[in-house]
DNA sequence: CGGACTTTTGAAGTAATTCAAGGGGAGTGG
DNA sequence: CCACTCCCCTTGAATTACTTCAAAAGTCCG
């Protein structure tokens, strides 16, 4: 049956998992379904939060931009992960625009709903502390990194971690499982893309990374270990 | 009587804001409490998470440090403030230090039995989502700083920061309410203490702030919003 | 009033940006 | 199927914002 499907996913949800199934079937009732294509924006940054989401299947980015227009990104979302995480916390405007980079499927809730079943259910609201507080913790630590690393150590950190969250093992190595422009990468890392092309080429020298339009492989994990740890400075 | 004090004090903790008062009473029945000289330290990075606490006087900064011995600041808590919040997302390290810069009280709980209540009472586990989402935003904000904009612009955003959480209003203009360092501020905007230096002394020849051994006033906020809009790169 | 910490300021050095130009791959449309 | 076009990537050269190195001058506290 196509609802049973539909909680065994949300039973995968990184905000679902412990909660009962009743209070899961009670969630698909209330659900609905939305679609994305490529390059398709679920919600922009500023926009009134009214609708909170959970990813099925597909790939979404989380950007904030400036007002001179300079963009970062915040995060990648991936299947079980939420969307919208400010209908949790009460916000009333998304603090940043979340696209989609390939087609993807997600489950949608207003955001009373959502509220509501929080607030009747603590495991759902413990979830989202929990939650939350692991978003919160890896922003400590990219903070640290862009405060105290330099750009390859930086960029050295970003691909490892992108490889253990979307890496897919491939003949060559580790590739990372969707489109990532060296745009993307200076985005992550708080540089430009032309040192970042500088830095994948040198690398690609060496046989560390296997990389061209939008792609990368990470062949040796132990040398990007290594200039990531480098200590002298 | 004390216990009313007390439960009045935990009423405007931001963990508890609109908590009934007897679950009120129970959490402090539960409670013990801990005070701090300052420079003493609540915790270690990486010490075992066993203990929640919350701020009621004082004020204390939190702090990760590299394998290389670079610190970062990653904030300053105040009184109504939780301290550990690895308690409520289920972590077993402290991800960083925290330290007390001025003598401190705290009121303080078993992790377990925070944990209990926090999942007995979904106001609880809903604030605390509340709680983490902001703090997760504040990062947001911070990294978009730290990608984005020079060390100026940095400098001038963080002590904007810092003037509206803890400032205090004087003759000469808006003073921040706890000892700051040039090595503080640097920590804060990932320079070194010898820019922060440069700055703020080019600052006061301005008339923008008045600052000394770990004091910074500022006169004129509106020119430091100038400098941290600055669009001109 | 000695000593430890904090701040200031100059000068030299450099990592990374900015500026500039060209090359290549993937999709599109004739 | 080939040419056209749009992106994305690469690489050199010049520039610069900031760091690093170095030394000295304040400032607070016991």
């Amino acid at each position: 049956m196509e609802q049973q499907r539909d909680i065994e996913i949300l039973k995968r949800a990184e905000l679902f998992t412990g909660v009962p199934t009743p209070v899961l079937a009670e969630l698909q009732a209330a659900s609905f379904r939305k679609r994305l294509a490529a390059g398709d924006v679920l919600f922009r940054q500023g926009d009134p939060v009214d609708t909170f989401y959970i990813v099925i299947v597909g790939r979404l980015r989380v950007t904030q931009t400036t007002p001179e227009g300079a963009q970062v990104i915040i995060r990648y979302l991936g299947p079980g992960q939420m969307a919208g995480y400010s209908v949790l916390t009460g916000g009333t405007q998304h603090p940043g625009s979340t696209t989609a980079l390939d087609d993807s499927h997600l489950f949608g809730w207003p955001a009373a709903t959502i509220r509501d079943m929080m607030t009747r259910h603590a495991a759902i609201a413990v979830n989202a502390a929990a939650v939350l507080g692991e978003r919160y913790h890896e922003m400590q630590v990219r903070l640290r990194e862009l405060s105290t690393e330099r750009v390859e150590q930086r960029i050295a950190h970003t691909v490892l971690r992108l490889a253990r969250q979307a890496g897919h093992r491939t003949a060559r190595g580790i590739e990372i499982a969707f489109p990532l422009s060296r745009q993307d990468l200076a985005e992550m890392t708080g540089t430009t893309l032309h040192t970042v092309s500088r830095t994948l080429s040198a690398w690609e020298e060496k046989g560390i990374v296997d990389s061209g339009r939008r792609r990368v492989i990470v062949c040796r994990a132990d040398a990007l270990e290594a200039m990531a740890e480098a200590a002298d400075k």
